[in-house]
DNA sequence: AATAGCACCAATGCTTTATTGGTTCCAATC
DNA sequence: GATTGGAACCAATAAAGCATTGGTGCTATT
């Protein structure tokens, strides 16, 4: 350790002389290890240390920077969630957007849905009948205008497609729910494209319901997808989406 | 538009007569209008129909694929967002917290939102006070017991920090606007508390009306912070979520 | 035993290349 | 004279290649 304490020295000199500012990029090792005349054993032995201390960080293929690691960026993983927590996430959110797609929607959004519940309602196949699905959610998140909430809603999509999702909906969407689906779909895009937040809030919700109450079955029929949420007994319908105007 | 139609219906022959299962890619258009014996101007009218009715999408650089157009990954980071989109965000998801905090928070999530109102009470200074209130909104987003939607509150959480926001509080919350943040809050904190959802969706809902005024006013006073979304023009108050769930 | 030197690995970033839908332009055709 | 065919070109995307860089092990030297 005689070459480590050295290196050491020598790295706190050099950074002081320079007082390079916080998120400099130092040299690579071998050129710094060349410039401060020591072997570049000994100089990530000091490398190290100031790592340590919290006064730099590595990065293989990237280099040795200043100040603190980058906060590994905002790197929201969304945690995997239970089925039922999904549905309850969803539940709280999507009505909201639905309400403020029906106040906000344009031309191209209302196409978009339209077709999306049309070509849902023409599919045979489940598993298709599952994208077209996806894209009517997808659709109405987006004709709420809003950045923010179109990328929570993708956050929540995110989690639902990893994890048992498709599995699950090849598993208990039979023909006759299928059909229910088609019809509140149908329901919901109608309530969109006439202007009336309170139905198409009240329409998405229950479309929820109906899925849940499908995932409800499957837990209870013993399925393990583990104990859910609680969102399940209280309806609570329609709420403050009336009147979100169309400013602009 | 003769030679048009002409390639529609090769174009249909020809899917019908593979049967590609969904999300399966097309030969790249050159090679596809030599294979059908088609013009690429044709067979481009072709798929444009097509992709009027849904049943494919093509992407630059990429190519041509059945089904519906797949959602683009979800942003690793939050948009920054405009003062008045956030706001419209809160308005979506905060309420539907606040009347799930209200049916399942336990008795630590009730002294976390308690302490949150009275020390924010007992501040004097505005920023502490805005500590104080961010506090306050995520006990609650925590007392709804659902990691999901608190993962999305913080993602919303993270999208107001980056941004104008810790500015404009300083500059857009004076005494007066302390005073009614507390006693809503300390409204909020008792709907929670009395376990009546729809008594704190109500209260939640206000509260960040109130903040929403805030802005609009601070807007219209000139402030550049850009046109904002749209639930600004209607006061929208007065609102009936009957009957929230006391689940569980 | 510690160290210096060296080679190699794996991750990352950058550059280059190839593919592909989208567009324009002009001559050919009906 | 409007439509069509062919070709070239553009821009976005993806894939491949190459270089850089921290991390690691191995050997000889002191």
């Amino acid at each position: 350790m005689r070459k480590g304490d050295e290196a050491l020295q020598a790295l706190r000199a050099y950074l002081a002389g320079l007082s390079l500012p916080e998120g400099a990029r130092l040299a690579p090792e071998r050129d710094l290890a060349a410039k401060l005349g020591l072997s570049r054993r000994a100089l990530r032995e000091g490398l190290a240390r100031l790592e340590l201390e919290g006064r730099l960080w590595r990065g293989v293929g990237q280099g040795t920077f200043l100040g603190p690691r980058p906060a590994s960026e905002p790197l929201r993983v969304m945690p995997p969630g239970r089925p039922l927590d999904i549905m309850e996430a969803r539940l709280a959110l999507e009505p909201q957007l639905a309400g403020l797609a029906a106040a906000k929607a344009n031309a191209e959004n209302l196409a978009a849905i339209e077709q999306a519940v049309r070509r849902g309602s023409e599919t045979a196949d489940i598993e298709s009948w599952g994208r077209w699905d996806t894209a009517l959610h997808r659709a109405v998140a987006e004709a709420a205008q809003n950045p923010l909430l179109l990328a929570l809603f993708e956050q929540l999509e995110s989690c639902r497609i990893r994890g048992e999702w498709s599995m699950m909906r090849a598993a208990l969407v039979d023909e006759a729910a299928r059909r229910r689906g088609v019809a509140e779909h149908r329901r919901l895009a109608e309530a969109i494209a006439a202007r009336d937040p309170a139905a198409a809030h009240a329409a998405m919700w229950d479309h929820l319901q109906s899925v849940a109450s499908l995932i409800r079955d499957a837990l209870r029929a013993g399925q393990a997808w583990g104990p859910g949420a609680a969102f399940g007994s209280v309806p609570r319908e329609q709420e403050d989406d009336r009147d979100a105007d169309a400013a602009e």
